[in-house]
DNA sequence: CAAAGTACTTGGCCATGCATAGTACTTTAG
DNA sequence: CTAAAGTACTATGCATGGCCAAGTACTTTG
């Protein structure tokens, strides 16, 4: 029970947020996405985004379409649809609880109602 | 992949920074923590209550002592190590990045640097 | 002694994040 | 044409923690 191994199970769930949020706003591939969890701090590796990636699509939450690339291998661009997108706005209240929750108790928020 | 699923998903790692934070403000027993993180909303159960203060104490992060009850078994009533408040501070770090690290994500910042 | 209530314990299941290794396609160098 | 390097995606297996469900143990009550 080390600092690190906590981290790791805080992330747990929530990157499948972020993941959802990233692709709300375009198409984008995994290197893209990758690209903007490490600019937020939030660190992924690819072999976490990319079986994620699959996971979500088999849920039929995202789509992808192949684009060829000017360098390199072709692309996956991913978009969400409409169940991905509903999906995200139930994670969205989640989260939120979540962060309320949370906020209650760290506060010190006196329970002898 | 449900809603709900995600949701569990999503209290990982939590769970035992809330705990820490209610243990830190003063002896308590199980049934008190319970109380206090259902009056949060945050849901949890026994199963998962228990075996976390086990792994607590295990790891030092907190220690207890049996009291006895004017109705039922005896209780064990928990507090912080020295440990544990050092953890409980860095925890406290990590969690403030996580939701930093998320806001910058689902407010929609841009990362065109 | 039996029944009910309280408190704590245990074993097994599942999904996810991660490490690691591997495949496939493209470009570039010789 | 071949070899090497770079990019993008895939696959396997492990560790962890939350949860379910059943169980143990102590106390009070009738």
């Amino acid at each position: 029970m080390n600092l690190e191994n906590t981290q790791v199970q805080m992330r747990k769930g929530i990157l499948e947020y972020c993941i959802l949020h990233i692709i709300a706003r375009g198409e984008v591939y995994a290197s893209d996405m990758l690209d903007e969890l490490t600019a937020a701090k939030m660190i992924v590796v690819e072999g976490t985004l990319y079986p994620l990636l699959t996971r979500l699509k088999n849920a039929g939450l995202v789509e992808y379409k192949w684009v060829e690339s000017k360098s390199g291998p072709p692309r996956k661009y991913y978009k969400l649809t409409d169940i991905g997108n509903d999906f995200l706005r139930g994670l969205t209240d989640t989260w939120d609880d979540l962060i309320h929750s949370t906020e209650m108790i760290t506060n010190h928020t006196k329970t002898n109602v």
